[in-house]
RNA sequence: GUGGCCAUAGCUCAAUAGGCAGAGCACCUGGUUGUGGCCCAGGAGGUUACGGGUUCAAGUCCCGUUGGCCACCCCA
């Protein structure tokens, strides 16, 4: 049994998951590119209040409980990063980023850290692609997000992508909605279970995804928010469900969909898997208009995705979807006697230069032996250099597949593989 | 934080009714001097997750802890 493991919920990535990491973070990189999002990077520690500011007390206390929390050297509460938004928003202010042309549109890849009790895709540690788009108020903004997680499921070969999505109003609108909500689960307040009863004291919008039956049942009757949105919070939701409409985005209105953090206004989105049981959202998103003025900048509309990384990858393994195989060594160069291995090493170190993927065959081992390791590392060739080869400057080159030998000279050994690569 | 199921070699799993901890795969070495895969021989690898208890005897039964999986919660 090992001394030392991972912790509770957290994991090691293999080389083996490396193929599915780099053809998702490839993919999301280049296609945040094309959408014209420019790459940021935040601490992953950061001041425990940035995480807390302005939430209410609800969500303050889950989400205190689940944050990696610690005392700096010089008595600062400082955290680990929950989410990415906060540090992206104080990042914003801190540098004077309102200056700039709007929109900000901005992206980010790194881990996050939440102090849950593991289960199916949930861990204590997952990482994040997360794009944000700031200063722009036009639900076509919401649009541009949610294509950028729309086209990186579709590109990476996900099949029937459709989104769930809800508006929740603002602040003109939202509170004497949660009123209303509130009154008419007050009246039912009998009929539900302890949690929901907890859920309407601590975050009434967290009753609507519920998932007891009783609740379930009230819910059909329940006041949505749709139904009373302010003028302007009910044109902008029109307005993006006519774009999604025009560009063929599938979705379905949820008006049960509510979100973690209650920074969110107007659009909340999430896409989800049905091969990732319980745990099955594979990006949350929203608009969060009033964030920025939150942490100290000036009055900014925004809206942001983040996107799973490690439910992408399960989501891929679930169906089957193969991602391309990384480069493994199409050379690796044997040797025979210190002379030779010196040739060998500087074949090695030229087709490597060239671009070549190429490997030496390590210590002075029997010819036997290196062909093994050339055939256990999957090489495509073997470079053959023994006193013989060196000799007369040529080197032996062995098809792994075939076994058919050829020699060719030392000085066109680059030029050769080049031509069958 | 609550609950259910689980834990034997790196991996997948065996071990009659409590009675000497095993196999396959993977790994290493060898099967002669310049040729891999297949085959053959050998090797290494385990405090049976950890700690207690019951018993002449525990991988097996009991208790606790830790970890994993799954669900609640929460969310990516």
């Amino acid at each position: 049994m090992p001394k030392f493991q991972t912790l509770k919920g957290f994991k090691d990535v293999l080389p083996e998951e490396f193929p599915y990491w780099r053809f998702v973070l490839g993919k999301a990189v280049e296609l945040a590119d094309r959408y014209g999002y420019q790459q940021i990077d935040t601490p992953v520690l950061e001041e425990t209040r940035l995480f807390l500011r302005g939430l209410q007390e609800g969500t303050a206390i889950i989400l205190d409980k689940e944050l990696y929390s610690f005392e700096d050297l010089d008595g600062t509460h400082i955290s680990l990063r929950p989410e990415f938004t906060a540090g992206i928003m104080r990042a914003y202010v801190q540098h004077g980023m309102h200056t700039r042309p709007k929109p900000v549109k901005l992206f980010a890849i790194g881990p996050l850290f939440r102090h849950e009790k593991p289960q199916a895709g949930r861990f204590r540690q997952h990482t994040q692609f997360n794009a944000e788009l700031l200063g722009e108020e036009d639900p076509a903004a919401d649009l541009e997000i949610m294509q950028l997680a729309y086209n990186l499921y579709k590109e990476l070969g996900f099949q029937n992508i459709s989104f769930q999505i809800n508006s929740i109003g603002c602040p003109v609108c939202r509170p004497p909605y949660i009123e209303k909500l509130v009154d008419y689960f007050e009246a039912h307040y009998d009929e539900l279970p302890e949690v929901d009863k907890r859920r309407l004291k601590v975050n009434p919008l967290r009753v609507l995804d519920t998932k007891e039956e009783a609740t379930l049942a009230l819910l059909v009757d329940a006041p949505k928010s749709v139904d009373h949105l302010c003028e302007d919070c009910a044109t902008h939701f029109d307005t993006l469900q006519g774009y999604l409409q025009a560009l063929d985005m599938p979705y379905q209105v949820n008006f049960r969909l509510v979100r973690g953090f209650d920074y969110y206004v107007r659009t909340v989105f999430e896409v989800w898997a049905e091969e990732l049981g319980a745990q099955n959202a594979l990006c949350g998103g929203g608009r969060y208009d009033g964030l920025v003025e939150s942490v100290g900048g000036p009055r900014t509309p925004g809206v942001g995705v983040g996107i799973g990384v490690e439910r992408i990858v399960l989501s891929l393994k679930a169906q089957g979807i193969q991602p391309p195989e990384l480069p493994s060594p199409v050379v690796m160069a044997l040797h025979r006697g210190p002379e030779a291995k010196l040739a060998a090493l500087k074949l090695t170190d030229a087709l490597r230069a060239a671009g070549v993927p190429a490997a030496l065959a390590f210590g002075d081992r029997s010819l036997k032996s290196q062909l093994k390791s050339a055939n256990k590392a999957g090489v495509r060739y073997a470079a053959i250099i023994a006193e013989d080869e060196l000799a007369r400057s040529v080197v032996t080159v062995r098809d792994m597949e075939s076994g058919e030998q050829v020699e060719v000279g030392l000085d066109e050994m680059v030029e050769w593989v080049k031509a069958r690569v």
